[in-house]
DNA sequence: AGAAAGTCGTTACCCATTTCACAATTTAAT
DNA sequence: ATTAAATTGTGAAATGGGTAACGACTTTCT
């Protein structure tokens, strides 16, 4: 709410400078350049400073940055001190995939329950997530406000529907489907198919540089 | 090799315009001008418009596409009349997701053959591709160029190393780390633990605009 | 036929992001 | 104590992408 000067170029690395802090702190490892960093996580050492900067003077010149102090800084700012708490609905091969992940070590983040539409499914328990029948969204939604959504295309729009007029803020899309809804909620697509062909339609065009 | 002058953000898109006209196709539509695109993909119509025009005129003047045509043309472009075959190694819950999503219909893009680390997956068959045991992945690639990794983070740089020894030249990758290969190797991240905490992340930096 | 409406392709501008390059500062070495 | 090496933070320039707006042309309407 506050720091609104951030680039959202700046805030999608965030997550990743976060976790890679750790793993170097869990290293023992106490102090660390933007070069060294640069070489871990393939973005430039420029850029990093950059995105350093624009949350004051972390560094240090002549020495880098230290690992703690920018730990301790950034779970604050990410604000890692409070759990978000996310739905997923789908529990196929994506959504357990999902299901079976720990958001919690690194992001703070946890799936708190899951929707089906199949009857096998439901009542059962992946990763110790239960899953729901997925007519009883909207009563059990219980105020969370971000939906992971790994349904079959078909069924997309009419549960985007739902999930609109229940009152989530955010949707991270995984069907292939280009979904609808109002102009406060933030949708993030993430397409696998596209993906993949852009993938292979670059290799084909562009064939000696980098992304 | 030839459009080399086509933005990579251009590039990225297209795909997603090529699956939709195939729909609209399919629904007998002959015609469609940037603005009925634009609602259907959630792109700047505008946008459309200049992402077509770098393969020339392809639109008419008061009239605006036609399907068929646009549909022939990217075929061509996209290389879509040759199938591009890739092999996906780990047939977790994400691998097995892929393994039976159909790329063809769409993308002209077919997964031969997965690899597992597992002995109960070997010798298994997901949506009709056969599951290899990974120790035999570089004899059993033959010729194959793009690999899709679904692997434990764990795993990462040994079967990344093998990867680029055994000579692919891209790599969609959903494990958590940032691979190194060599300069002539493309590689596409794509990290669920990142994509999930910049959508909570935005929703609470930035609550009210869209991306 | 003539007028009105629709739509493209493109120019010009805008904005966000990346990167270069260097002064300032600190650390390390001799 | 001096010098050399390392490294940040940032001003300025470069890159890359998006969009408003409009002339030109086509279609549709009356």
């Amino acid at each position: 709410m506050d720091q609104n000067k951030i680039p959202q170029a700046t805030a999608k690395r965030l997550p990743l400078y976060y976790r890679f802090l750790n793993n170097l702190n869990q290293q023992g490892k106490s102090r660390v350049s933007s070069k060294e960093l640069s070489e871990a996580v393939k973005v430039d050492s420029a850029t990093i400073r950059r995105d350093f900067s624009y949350f004051g003077a972390l560094g240090k010149k002549g020495y880098g940055y230290n690992v703690e102090y920018l730990l301790e800084f950034f779970r604050k700012t990410l604000d890692q001190d409070e759990v978000t708490e996310v739905a997923l609905i789908g529990a196929g091969n994506l959504g357990t995939a999902f299901l079976k992940y720990n958001f919690m070590k690194n992001n703070n983040i946890v799936i708190k329950m899951a929707f089906d539409a199949s009857a096998e499914k439901v009542g059962e328990d992946i990763g110790g997530v239960p899953i729901y029948h997925i007519d009883e969204m909207e009563e059990r939604m219980d105020g969370i406000q971000v939906a992971i959504l790994t349904i079959p295309a078909g069924e997309t729009d009419g549960v985007t529907e739902r999930l609109v007029d229940y009152g989530v803020t955010g949707i991270l899309n995984f069907t292939p489907a280009r979904i609808t809804v109002p102009e406060h909620i933030r949708v993030h697509h993430i397409d696998l198919a596209v993906e993949l062909q852009a993938l292979v339609y670059f290799l084909k065009h562009y064939p000696l540089e980098n992304e």
